[in-house]
Parts: C-alpha cells; sequence; structure tokens
DNA sequence: GCCGTTTTCGGCCCGACTGTTTTCAGTCG
C-alpha cells in the first residue's frame, strides 16, 4: 500500500466515523493524519516509526501499521459492518452533511443516491426532523447537479467561465475592487466552484445585480456579504460571491484563498501570538484590538512571515519554509521569454507561423520555436522531412523580418511504439529544438513505456521530452511510468522535461516539478497552443509552476534567446 | 484521535447563511 492508499483508507474511516456521529473532532484527526501522510515523500511503510509524523499518533499509527502488514484495517471493516458504504456517497451532495444522512438512514433507511431520489420525490424527506419542503427541493436540485458533473471539474472547463464573470464584474460600477479567490486563485487542477471577493460600498445593490447575472440558473444564497448562485451550463458551476466594504478587502482575499489546511495551521500560528484572525482582520485576544489588514503582506507580517503566494498555501510545509527563510522566488509570467511547443496551419495549428509569431512579439516574448508535428502523427497532419526542410527555408524567410525576435526551427517528434524516433538524426541536427513526444500506445507497461522515453532522452538531438505522463484531467490517466528513472536519465543528459500549459494536461504535475528542481532538472513551460488565442495557455503553466515551488532559473525558457541557443547546442 | 513555554485534560480556526426553529443545528469553505 503506498501513501495515497493509505490515506484514502483513513478519509474514508473519518466519513464513516461523521456519518456514525462520533466524535468530529475524532473523525477530523483521521484526516489531518492522512493529510500528513499524503504529502510525505517517503513512503510510511519504510518509515521506522509513523508518529513521527504530525497529527499520528498511537491510534492512526496503529491503523497504518496494520494496512501496511496486512492490506487491511480492521477499525475500517467494522465501521463498514455498522454503516452501508454507499451513504459515503451522499457526502458529496451539496446540503448533506453526516448529520443529515445519519437521520436519512436511521429514519428511512437511506443508503444510496437513488433511495434518497426515491424518497425525495414520495415527500417522504420533508417530514423528519430539521427537514422541510424547503430542504427537499433544494436537495432534489442539488442530487441532480451532483448525479450529472463530476465533484471537481477541470481548470479547463472553469476558466473561461471565471473569465467571463471577470468581466462582469469590471462592468459594475458600485463594484470597487474585486478578485479570484479559492482553489481557482491557487491554481489548482480541479476546483469545485468559483470564488470571487468583491469590495464595494453598495453590498445590497451588487448583490442583486449578481443575482441577476445572465447564466443565473438559480441563486442559492444571497445576504448582505455573500451571493451564491449556480450557472446553468453543460455542468452546473457554482460560483460564491463575497462582498465586503473596501477596508476589509485584503483580509477577506486572504481568507477565501484557502486552503483551509494553511488557514488551520495560520491560525494556530496566530493564537500561539495571542491573534484570533478571522476573515475581517485579527483580534487581539489580550486587549480585544482590531486589526484590519492593508494586504495580505502585512497580514503575514503580523505573523511574523515572509509572504506567502496563493500557490503556495496548501498547508504542506510552506509556513516551515517561510519561517526559515526558504521560500522561493517564485517563478513569474514576466520571467517567461519565449514559448517553446506551439503548432501552425503546417501541421494542426489553427494560424500560420507568421499569426503565431507576431502575437507571441506582441506578449512581450524574445523568440518562439515552431514544433508542428512528426510524419506519423498523420491525423494531426504530421510533416514529412521534405515538408520539414521547406518549413525551416520558410522560416529563416520570416526571420529576416525582426531584429528583436526569433522564431526557431523545431518540431514535436513522435517517439514510435518500438521506441524508435520519427525521424533520423540528419533530419533532426539540423533543428533548433527538437521535442519528444508519446502520442500513441501509451497502454504499453511501465517497462516499455519507460524505455521509449528514455531512448529519446538519450539522443543528443532530443532537448525536451512534451507532457511526460500523458494524462488528461479528469480523463484519462498518466501513463504507467517509472518517473523516478526518466528523471534520472533527464538530469544525466541534460533534457529538459516539458510542463505542458494546456489546462486539460497540467503535465508534468506540481509534486513531480518539485522532484525535478531539486534533482536539477530542467523545466521547459510550453502553451502547446494550436491558436494565437491557446498563447494564454502560459498562464495556467506558469501558476502550476508556481505550485510546484519552480524559481525562474529552473526554467530553460526564462532565458535570453542567447543563453537558450547555447544550451541547446551544447551536445552539437 | 492528537497535542502541550497555557496543559496529561480539555481544548481542537472561525464566521456566514439557510431552514427549521422559537434560540439554534447543520453545512460550507
Amino acid at each position: 500500500m503506498n501513501n495515497r492508499d493509505i490515506a484514502a483508507v483513513l478519509r474514508r474511516i473519518a466519513d464513516l466515523l461523521d456519518i456514525e456521529g462520533d466524535n468530529p473532532f475524532r473523525a477530523n484527526a483521521y484526516r489531518r493524519a492522512a493529510q500528513a501522510i499524503e504529502t510525505c515523500r517517503q513512503p510510511v511503510a519504510e518509515l521506522a516509526d509513523v508518529t513521527a509524523l504530525p497529527g499520528v499518533g498511537k491510534g492512526v499509527a496503529a491503523v497504518v501499521d496494520e494496512l501496511v502488514a496486512t492490506g487491511r484495517s480492521t477499525l475500517l471493516e467494522e465501521l463498514e459492518a455498522k454503516i452501508p458504504a454507499g451513504l459515503l456517497a451522499l457526502l458529496r451532495v451539496p446540503g448533506l452533511g453526516p448529520k443529515k444522512i445519519g437521520v436519512l438512514y436511521r429514519e428511512l433507511g437511506i443508503t444510496s443516491l437513488a433511495d434518497l431520489e426515491k424518497a425525495l420525490n414520495e415527500q417522504r424527506v420533508r417530514a423528519l426532523p430539521g427537514f422541510g419542503a424547503k430542504t427537499e427541493q433544494n436537495l432534489r436540485q442539488a442530487l441532480r447537479a451532483a448525479t450529472q458533473r463530476p465533484e471537481r471539474l477541470p481548470l479547463a472547463y472553469v476558466l473561461p467561465v471565471a473569465e467571463a464573470i471577470e468581466q462582469h464584474l469590471a462592468s459594475l460600477e458600485a463594484v470597487a475592487r474585486f478578485s479570484r479567490a479559492g482553489s481557482l486563485r491557487r491554481w489548482k487542477e480541479t476546483v469545485k466552484d468559483l470564488d470571487f471577493v468583491v469590495a464595494t460600498a453598495l453590498p445590497e445593490e451588487v448583490a442583486d445585480a449578481l443575482a441577476a447575472m445572465p447564466g443565473v440558473a438559480r441563486v442559492i444564497a444571497k445576504g448582505p456579504t455573500k451571493v451564491s448562485v449556480e450557472l446553468d451550463l453543460t455542468w452546473p458551476v457554482t460560483v460564491d460571491f463575497r462582498l465586503v466594504p473596501p477596508e476589509a478587502f485584503a483580509s477577506a482575499l486572504h481568507h477565501f484563498t484557502g486552503s483551509a489546511e494553511h488557514h488551520v495551521r495560520l491560525r494556530q500560528r496566530a493564537k500561539a501570538k495571542g491573534l484570533s484572525l478571522s476573515e475581517y482582520g485579527a483580534e487581539e485576544a489580550a486587549s480585544g484590538r482590531r486589526i484590519a489588514f492593508a494586504s495580505e503582506e502585512a497580514l503575514y507580517a503580523a505573523l511574523d512571515l515572509p509572504y506567502i503566494p496563493p500557490e503556495l498555501r496548501e498547508g504542506e510545509d510552506e509556513i516551515e519554509a517561510a519561517e526559515a527563510g526558504r521560500l522561493p522566488r517564485l517563478i513569474a509570467e514576466a520571467d517567461v521569454r519565449g514559448d517553446l511547443h506551439l503548432h501552425t496551419t503546417w501541421s494542426d495549428g489553427g494560424n500560420t507561423i507568421e499569426e503565431m509569431a507576431e502575437a507571441a512579439r506582441l506578449r512581450g516574448y524574445a523568440y518562439i520555436a515552431v514544433t508542428d508535428h512528426s510524419q506519423s502523427l498523420k491525423i494531426a497532419g504530421g510533416l514529412s522531412p521534405k515538408e520539414l526542410a521547406a518549413q525551416r527555408e520558410a522560416i529563416a524567410d520570416l526571420n529576416k523580418r525582426w531584429d528583436d525576435f526569433a522564431v526557431l526551427t523545431g518540431v514535436e517528434m513522435d517517439i514510435l511504439p518500438d521506441g524508435r524516433l520519427d525521424y533520423p538524426d540528419d533530419v533532426l541536427k539540423e533543428l533548433d529544438v527538437v521535442i519528444g513526444s508519446i502520442h500513441q500506445r501509451f497502454r504499453q507497461d511501465a517497462d516499455t513505456l519507460t524505455k521509449r522515453i528514455i531512448g529519446a532522452i538519450e539522443n543528443t538531438h532530443v532537448d525536451i521530452i512534451a507532457h511526460p505522463t500523458g494524462r488528461l484531467i479528469a480523463r484519462r490517466d498518466p501513463y504507467p511510468l517509472n518517473l523516478d528513472a526518466v528523471f534520472e536519465a533527464a538530469r544525466e543528459t541534460g533534457t529538459a522535461l516539458e510542463l505542458n500549459s494546456n489546462p486539460n494536461r497540467l503535465d508534468l504535475k506540481p509534486e513531480h516539478l518539485r522532484r525535478a528542481k531539486a534533482l536539477g532538472v530542467p523545466i521547459a513551460i510550453g502553451s502547446d497552443a494550436h491558436s494565437v488565442a491557446e498563447l494564454d495557455n502560459i498562464r495556467a503553466g506558469v501558476g502550476t509552476a508556481r505550485r510546484g515551488w519552480l524559481e525562474k532559473t529552473d526554467v530553460l525558457n526564462t532565458r535570453p534567446l542567447d543563453a537558450l541557443l547555447a544550451y541547446l547546442r551544447r551536445n552539437g
């Protein structure tokens, strides 16, 4: 059992304890331990003493030891004997928590989503204590939404929605200031809902305007400090707006950015310093004096910490790092000097080389590499060696146009199922940037896939491995791969691994990036743009890089053109 | 269940909103 499996069992135990009505702090203790184990770098099975982890004591350690030894948990089995497993699915229905689920089970014998739907339709739920006709109606709608959409929505799905909302907020005169918050601001790859903090002196007016916003299917909650709506989309999206007076904006933004885990730890720290932290600021326990923070920086300063950027606020080791002065100076979008992965009309892109180049230049880039698909990827119009040579000539022509911008020649070349590359070396050696990619036969076993990728890494002409794990968020698992071996080969040869910025991919993931950084493996952030608009993908890439604690110096395409070319040509 | 320059017992982050209640429990983040 790996750490993730163990954490999943502990969370399951916590959920079951909650439904059983046990001491809620006991359930939370299991969740806290799960978090510690999940983020532990070393397999806990190899740890001499699990209780060394924060939040893991004798009780949890006994469960973990049993899991490691037998793969089973007596505690979990006892709980499952008492509580039908189907009840866990009910926890995913918004509006249902452990207490209400307990009542539904004990009073009506409900053990599944289907049971609940039936009871709702027969109006048996409204008679229960603590329930009513309104609850019944809300549950009916929530149930429909919950069964209709995945629990967390991919970034790629919600980003355009968020941008439209931001346009709307910007158009409201009563809005003084606003910002994304929640996991969207932290650039998490999936989000449960969208959060915005809005500063206004006229909360009622803004609340009315937001509730009446186009696309709103229903208003879930509306008060002077909060509006919560559900949008009518393929997958319904819940949007929470927090309305605060302008002077409370920074505190509120911090609060609603989360994560919950980060806040728990921060508030523990605040308490130790005699401060009580809330969404409105801080209060000195001794004097009762209230402090409103002018900025998030001021909030952290009050806790004797340097500013911790949103992307790091995951409740892992960021507070310890901040305390020790070990926070990274995170890469910023402005540090990116060029894009090393994009497509044009020569293969499956929607814009010409010229259009892509002009758009990149307008973004302030100093260079792009044109990396269309290679010959075996027929479906994407992959280029033959002859076409590739013609493209090189076209690029050489185009380059005469600028003295402040360069188009590099390149290719996104398939690594074939048998491990061979899609072009011979004498074709590759003519190109500035060669990306190796797997697009076919990714169901091979881990050993074969790992060998394919390492074979490409070891070719001196290959500079970057694109989307190394091949996952598609919420759609396709990463392919089985010995990532440690891939990282090691990349480190030895200086081959960069890509952080692919397509919001459906975001591959490598933050935890991979941290490992790569620790090993000294260079990372290339690529947009994988198939159109001018998709050059913007880079934002999600930079956000993900920041979640992976990357600095400017960890990323290849932050280098000026000369330094980049020198690096690419180091092996001839 | 965990944890301790408040402590080995008694806390455990904090506040808003809803709906069902007549003063508050449950849920959410």
